[in-house]
This record gives C-alpha cells, structure tokens and sequence, in this order.
DNA sequence: GTTGAAATACCAATAAATAAGTATTTTTAT
DNA sequence: ATAAAAATACTTATTTATTGGTATTTCAAC
C-alpha cells in the first residue's frame, strides 16, 4: 500500500470518543477521509458504497460486535487493514484478533501517539500490537491450549453453566440425561484442571469462551 | 462563577479518550488549564495540589470510582464542579448523582456539541443532563448500580470465590465462621438477583469486581 | 472398515451450596 | 447519643455439585 491519501473508517458506540478519535487525525496528511459509524450494521453500509484502507473498530459495539464484523470484513473486503481498539488487555484475546488476521490490536488506554504509530505501521502493511501487550507470550499460553481441548458440546454446556442453569436445567435444554451432563461437566473441570464451577466460569470469561 | 479562565481535570481510564477530549477542548478558549488523570488516586493528588474548576469524571474507573470520587471531592472541594461522563443510559443512575450535587451527567454516546454545551453550562452555574436522560420516567436497574450496592466484605467473598474458594476456605482465609460466610453468600445472591455462583462470578467478571 | 474421540448413560458416596429463617455485635453516620 | 447499616453467628432442611467409577453408542478421520 503506497498511497498518499487513505480512506479510514472509525467505530466506536461512543460518540464523544469517535470525535477525539477525528481530532486526533485531523492533522494527519495523507489521511483525507473518514467515515464514522456507532455500530455494526453502519460500518457494514459504508463498506458497502466505499473502499477502506483502514477500518479502526471498537470491540463492544452493538449489532455485529467487532469481532464478529472483523470476520465479514476480512473475508468480504480483503483490501481493507483491520485495527482493533479494546479495553481488553487479555492476550488470548488479542491473539484471537491476530490469527483471524487484523492488522492492529491497541488497548484503548494507549496514548494518541501510540495510535498514530499503530496508524503509521499498519498502513504501510505492518502488523502493530499494543506495548502493554508484547513480550509476554508464555504466561497465559497454557490456558488457551487448554480451552482448546475443549469440545464443542463441553463449549456448549459451559455457556449454560454462565447463565445460572444447574445441571438439571442443562439436560433438559439439551435434551440428554443429567448424567450425562455431569459426565461433561467432571469431564471439563478435569480437563482444565479446575476445582469448581466458580473458577470454571472465571476461566471461561477470561477466555472468552462466554 | 465569572472567571474568564478555568482549570478543569479530566479523569477516565483510556487515554485515548483523555487525549480526545484535551482536542476538543483545545479551542475553548476560557479553558487555560487542563489536567488529567487515569485512575481514582491520581484525581485525589491533584485536587491535592490544586484548584479545580471543573472535573469531568468517567463513571467506570479503577481504585476510587466515579462515585467514590464525586462522593470526596462534593464533600472536601466545595468550590469544585463535577461533571459525570458515563455509558450509563440509567435514569435512577443519573439521579443518584444529582442528588449528590453533581452538575453535569453526559452519556459518553452524545458528541462533542452537547459536551461543550454542557461544559459551558456547568461552569455558568447551570445543571445540565444528557438529552436522551431528560423526561424519561425509565425504572430499569443497570447492573453496575447494582454492584454500587455491595459492601467490602462482600466484594472480598466475590474475589474469593473466583478463585475457586468453598465457603470453608473463605471462612478460614478472613478468620471468620463458614456460617457468617454462608451467610454473606446468601445477601449477595439476594442482592444482586443471582441464582448461583456461576452467575455470579460472570457478573463479576462483567463488571470488573474481579 | 477400523480406530479413537466424542457423546451418551448410569451408580453411589460424599461434599458443598442454597434457602429461609433468627439474632447479636460492631461500625458508621447524623 | 442514637439509629441504621454491616458484619457476625447459628439452625435446619433441601438441593445441587463433586468425585470416581464403568460402559455403550455415534461419528469422523485415516
């Protein structure tokens, strides 16, 4: 990309914070447009009558949240550079957003000076992660592993746990026996190497398997 | 209030959002000094060390939150106004603030227009209340009110047992008997409308409390 | 077409959590 | 000084979770 004008888009539910974001780039030359939207389904509007170099996405948004428009984008509109803007600073997180294939992961308590960097990197086609979250790839890394074993119905049966349902609730939503769920449910705790469904769901939500 | 010029402080926990608003701020020109801060204690010094006008305080915030903080400075610095910046769309939410004497409750979705016009009124000596907050008689309990209405014990029993703690470890971590624990269990599921743990530590974790 | 993983189902014993009360002491705020 | 809120402690009964087994069926990969 060697362009001397970008087209940007910015995202973010909070208006007040997309107008500091378009201050902060209004000095920037070579960026001339920005387009803006508050939530999901404007971002995939605009994409549909524009081209982005740069889409700078918040990850709580509504309608199709920034995960899930990062996904539309990357596969819809392969030109366009994806940069994440998140409150998260969850490395598993941030690795998810990397392998789908986003440009940028910057934590929202960056600096403007960070952001303009990340701006810079990634619209010269390099990839840009946070500071706060470099250098520190071994730490968590097991536990990401291990919410990988996981099979799709232990996946399923955690996300009903997170929702208060006890295991007499879960056989009857899914239509199996309660033995079999807490054959799941032993079966996870196991796996992980948990002690109870607390630290289960502490787990999950760090993971974002909730 | 008839100052031509006024020091105002703003506090939030992102800095991008602290350096968006230092630009929209920049061209107000009776606005000479601004200050900043990324957490409750940092807003503490420097109402320490300084005179105050005006401080625009982000609801959601670490240590000291937005209302432990309005709560200080209402009670310490008198001659200071408060202007409350929340994601909080909750009428009840807003009304405990202007109960308490805050000036100002902007929801961090209006833009930057209604943030000047409610900065401008405010420092006239006006109230001013987000457009969208006025005339709605809405009852709904946000669940970060909700968390406002937990004591210390209780929080400390949340974090306790989001770490995979029985009652019985609780009991014998704070040196107290499992039935006053069991006991604490049973008000905070009260409390907050939870049925079991796992609902609650996801609440926890939802709202930072762990 | 076999093999291994995943999902299913069951038994039984123990541990822990939840519900619904009462009641006293300590701390905090007016 | 006093009222209110918070923290403490206890009882009883019931429900749910956890642990540690075994075992069959279903499904996808090689």
């Amino acid at each position: 990309m060697k362009k001397t004008s970008y087209k940007i888009l910015i995202a973010d539910d909070h208006q007040i914070f997309i107008d500091g974001l378009m201050m902060i780039f209004a000095d920037v030359e070579h960026i001339d447009m920005i387009h803006v939207a508050t939530n999901g389904q404007e971002v995939l509007d605009i994409f549909e009558h524009n081209e982005i170099d740069l889409a700078i996405l918040d990850v709580n948004m509504p309608k199709p949240n920034g995960f899930e428009l990062s996904q539309i984008i990357l596969e819809k509109y392969k030109k366009t550079k994806i940069m994440i803007l998140s409150m998260y600073g969850d490395e598993n997180f941030m690795k998810e957003f990397t392998r789908m294939g986003v440009m940028a992961y910057v934590l929202k308590n960056a600096g403007k000076h960070e952001l303009l960097d990340a701006v810079e990197n990634v619209l010269s086609g390099e990839v840009y992660i946070s500071k706060a979250l470099r250098n520190k790839e071994e730490l968590v890394e097991d536990d990401f592993v291990k919410s990988l074993s996981l099979t799709k119905r232990e996946k399923e049966i955690i996300t009903l746990l997170a929702k208060e349902k006890s295991s007499q609730e879960i056989a009857e939503a899914l239509f199996i026996s309660i033995y079999t769920v807490n054959t799941h449910r032993k079966n996870i705790l196991h796996k992980l190497g948990i002690k109870n469904t607390a630290g289960l769901v502490k787990f999950a939500s760090d993971n974002q398997l909730i």
